[in-house]
DNA sequence: AATGAATGAGAGTTCATTCAT
DNA sequence: GATGAATGAACTCTCATTCAT
């Protein structure tokens, strides 16, 4: 029921962009009448945010999962492969990303729940600091930034196909290790760090 | 005549956001009825472009006045005075950053000339690696990963201004330098390089 | 069941206004599902036609309780309460009112029982003649005409809540005291006949 | 233009009913499309408002001719003359007198200019009190009470066309005349004034 | 070079009503 | 006796666009 209708709406989007979606378009899609889908979803916006809320549901589940998976182990590392599974989860499924971070709704209402998956991340950060493999930054800073950093891949691998770009595996793996390098502690003690568990890190 | 369209239709932008924008009240704010916006631009697609172009264009300006001028002939000072003059321009032109980079062609037409922006900041890159301010990094890759950093930044704080950002300048200033930071040849050097131009560099 | 479907119209009649009811908005406010009213109503007009009729009927009964009850036996006096029982009964029910006499039937489809209540104030009109307290009037143009008064303040009232009426009590005994008044017998004899029954009047 | 508009609409209106006017069926009548009506009104209600200007107007024409014509008169006869004026106005123009005075505005939003009639008609009334016609009546309350009884038989006549009601002429002298009768100096004035002044009234 | 009137398609939304269950 | 899901037509209104003048 909302079901059909959610998936054929997020088809819209991804197929025909935000702009050009419409109920009616939606109705035709889903093979029923315009009423009908008022009987699931009070407006447009309604129907909207559905998609934004489940999308961002579920890159928050894919992030902590890995978060839940992985506590153990060394947090840089651990922070790195969250990034890159934000990054992953973004290419993967651009019309979660889109909807979660790209398009622009008519007016930012509510400060949407961004907050879910950043928090994951900030723990992440937090975790780095604490247990000396990051020097000691600030947190809040430090997780925005890299938060953009992630972002700013993600949505130009996604918004620009056409852009010569460089490997992506390679490029995404840069943006990831340059905007965590510099945070490191002194090199020597990250590299002893990173001996001393060498056996450990299952990479 | 096209100039005040254009003007016109940016404000409109600005002000009702680009969803209600709508040839009709155009027309209106331009004072002249909607047939004659006609006599300037074909479709309501080719005004997009004009604007489109125009943005990239006062980027590309304002870019490359800092790459001519080289007001500072350390050139990794000069490629992060470039990223942030990238951030600061987008923040200050938002509708116009919007156009260049963020609104989703539906599908994308032609590949924008993104190029002559990101052809600057290449050349930046190269020249820091060329003068030994960077490792041996590889250009292409580099400056790919430094405009996702920069252009990271620049739309999440267009697109979530309600999201409660740290303090925008130090974010800025910090992902900017984390991203470039550990791309600097053996910190000694840079150190070195740094204190033997320490008279040099005007800032 | 009926009862609460007719109740919850005209309920919606009074809050919401003849314009914005709905069969949905009915089916709401019953907390029951639309199909439900079909059961016991055949149309959205039946429905009406009910709430029409019912109204009349409770005009009808307010009227001849005062006609039967005689609680003045001077004619004159009962049909002028009786005028003020149809004036209160309009703003007091302004919904009934509004859909026994204001609403326009768009053909008027059958003449409605508006002759119950009209029936009664001719008879208290021929009980003025006859008993002398008119003169030798036309009892059904005179009829007419007096429902034509009462008709007019009650309808105005409603119609036009934001005129500036004077005090409406004394408005409406104007209204009624002038188009009876001339229509007395000889004000000696009228006079008479009150001073004459001054005791008996148990107003 | 407007014009062919306001007439189709006023032609529905009065056809079809308030109710099941629309805007498009207004379009289809003008034989034009939906948007073209939008550029002569703003708006549903602006369409509306405009009959109803129209109509008030038309009235407050046709009573202040009168008014103007008869300066000189008794005032009392001229009162009534005005009267008649305002009913007959009312059966010629039923479209007309529906909108100024039956048809239910949505909420009633301005009161709506009701006052250039009724200062006509409150006028008749100052003046036959100054010229002795009247007792020393409230003028505001009596004339009030006029407006309702012309008001009443109007509206009713209109409204009620299957009613079996008596000879509509009489019927509504009946009202007028009841109406005002009450009202004059007592008998003997009033008849010694209609004497003296029984050949300039031209009635 | 410019306009004003027009258009036809389509937007979001609500309606009275039906009918299998 | 009641429901919930559905429908198709209708609603008001806005759009990009055209074209005779």
């Amino acid at each position: 029921m909302r079901r059909i209708i959610l998936d054929a709406a997020r088809a819209i989007f991804v197929e025909q962009g935000y702009e050009s979606f419409s109920m009616r378009k939606l109705a035709e899609k889903v093979e029923c009448s315009p009423g009908t889908i008022y009987l699931h979803f009070e407006h447009k916006e309604e129907l909207f945010e559905c998609l934004v809320t489940e999308s961002f549901g579920r890159l928050l589940e894919t992030l902590s999962e890995l978060d839940n998976g992985r506590r153990c182990d060394d947090p840089l590392a651990a922070l790195r492969e969250g990034m890159l599974a934000y990054v992953e989860f973004g290419l993967r499924n651009q019309s979660d990303y889109r909807f979660a971070f790209m398009l622009a709704p008519p007016v930012e209402k509510r400060p949407y729940k961004v907050h879910g998956s950043f928090d994951i991340l900030r723990n992440m950060v937090r975790r780095c600091v604490e247990e000396k493999r990051f020097r000691a930054v600030d947190v809040e800073i430090t997780s925005q930034a890299l938060w953009a950093s992630i972002h700013g891949i993600t949505s130009l691998l996604i918004q620009r196909p056409a852009f010569p770009w460089a490997a992506k595996k390679k490029l995404i793996a840069q943006v990831i290790h340059t905007a965590t390098a510099s945070l490191t502690a002194t090199p020597d003690l990250a590299e002893q760090w990173e001996r001393r568990h060498a056996n450990t890190v299952g990479r």
